[in-house]
DNA sequence: GTGAAAGGTGAACCATCTTTCAACTTCAAG
DNA sequence: CTTGAAGTTGAAAGATGGTTCACCTTTCAC
């Protein structure tokens, strides 16, 4: 059984895994390299080879560090999935009250969006690459959100009876906002747009 | 000038246009394998072999009708786009009230959702094939939005201050509902989803 | 200084499709 | 019944781009 074990998807095989600085440093550049390639171009579109000579190595070193394009592609994925919760969580946090923090969040979520207009192209495009990766990024955001939400409830900082509908509904109108007011285009002061939308959020639609 | 004048991005060009019936049954035929393969498979899994013989016609006849696999995906975008705004739309302005309305019109577009699941994969997918009519489908369905939201509001029926931000974050909330309780699971009843969304929607989260 | 492990290199191999094309069939108008 | 425009066919050309591999260079422990 236990002999049967091998590596998993998510996991990097040891062979592939730097063991010098100088190895560390190239891995970090074809990681770099390939976002950057990604973001611009697409999945598809982008070239293996046009990724190293971006990351300035050899073709053949890429296959040093990757056992193919698409677990670099993963690797990408999990990175920049936990890199928005880990940059937009703290903030949501620091707010005692549940509803400030939600408009705070959404303010850092733009900002970040518009330093990493890649972030959606990498993580939509995910839904063919690396479907798994896909379901997991949003399940992660929707179930870390309702948790927070369900913790503001019992303070009595929001109405009671939050659940899992309420979770994907606001994680689809950051999304949404993100694209629009982050990657589409920056017409807008990221703080109106956060305002508005917590605003609607905390009031609803009527009059 | 007007001797320069050709075919845009958006148009079929007269030459491939069918004739006769039976060039339009093979359209349709080839038209309907694409979306149920591209829903499958994705863009660039899908091969134009494969979609022919899915419709049961040679190779060739594929170049009757399209001038390439990309200009058949660009038709069904187009096709699929309106197809969504065609359903939602009539079921939403059926309802004298905008708010019951909301209900109404997300609910039917769960159901669509569920009998198209392969909308989902078509439309985000265009944001690789064809950015351009994955801007105009969101500007599209946005627009639509915001102006039955604007005359709701002159009618009184909902805050007098709704504007281009609050129709995202509905759009968003929206096809994030879809994408949950239409394409990954259906284990919650659409009328369900519906209420709670709505509801959300016009009362807020406030207590 | 030496040897071995880690890292680097890029030409070549190879599989996969898209697209073209010249020959063939269908069908309806005259 | 003839004719030709519309439609059909699939082998093959052509392009792309991921992956391999045999050989070279760098690093560093002993």
């Amino acid at each position: 059984m236990s002999a049967e074990r091998g590596i998993s998807a998510t996991m990097t095989p040891a062979s592939k895994t730097p063991r010098t600085e100088r190895g560390r440093k190239t891995l970090r550049l074809l990681l770099d390299s390939a976002a950057a390639e990604f973001g611009e171009k697409g999945f598809h579109d982008s070239s293996v080879v046009s990724i190293t000579q971006r990351a300035g190595v050899a073709l053949g070193s890429f296959y040093t560090y990757f056992d193919s394009k698409d677990s670099l592609f993963r690797a990408l994925v999990r990175d920049m999935s936990a890199q928005v919760r880990q940059t937009v969580g703290p903030v949501m946090a620091a707010e005692p009250d549940r509803l400030d923090g939600e408009r705070k969040g959404l303010a850092r979520f733009l900002e970040f969006v518009r330093e990493h207009k890649e972030l959606y192209r990498i993580i939509d495009e995910a839904e063919f690459v690396d479907p798994a990766s896909y379901r997991q990024h949003y399940e992660d955001t929707v179930n870390g959100y309702l948790a927070s939400l369900k913790d503001a409830a019992v303070k009595g900082q929001l109405r009671d009876d939050v659940e899992e509908v309420h979770a994907w509904a606001i994680v689809g109108m950051n999304v949404f906002l993100g694209l629009r007011y982050g990657v589409m285009g920056e017409d807008r002061d990221v703080t109106d747009v956060a305002n508005i939308a917590a605003d609607l959020l905390t009031n609803g639609l009527k009059r």
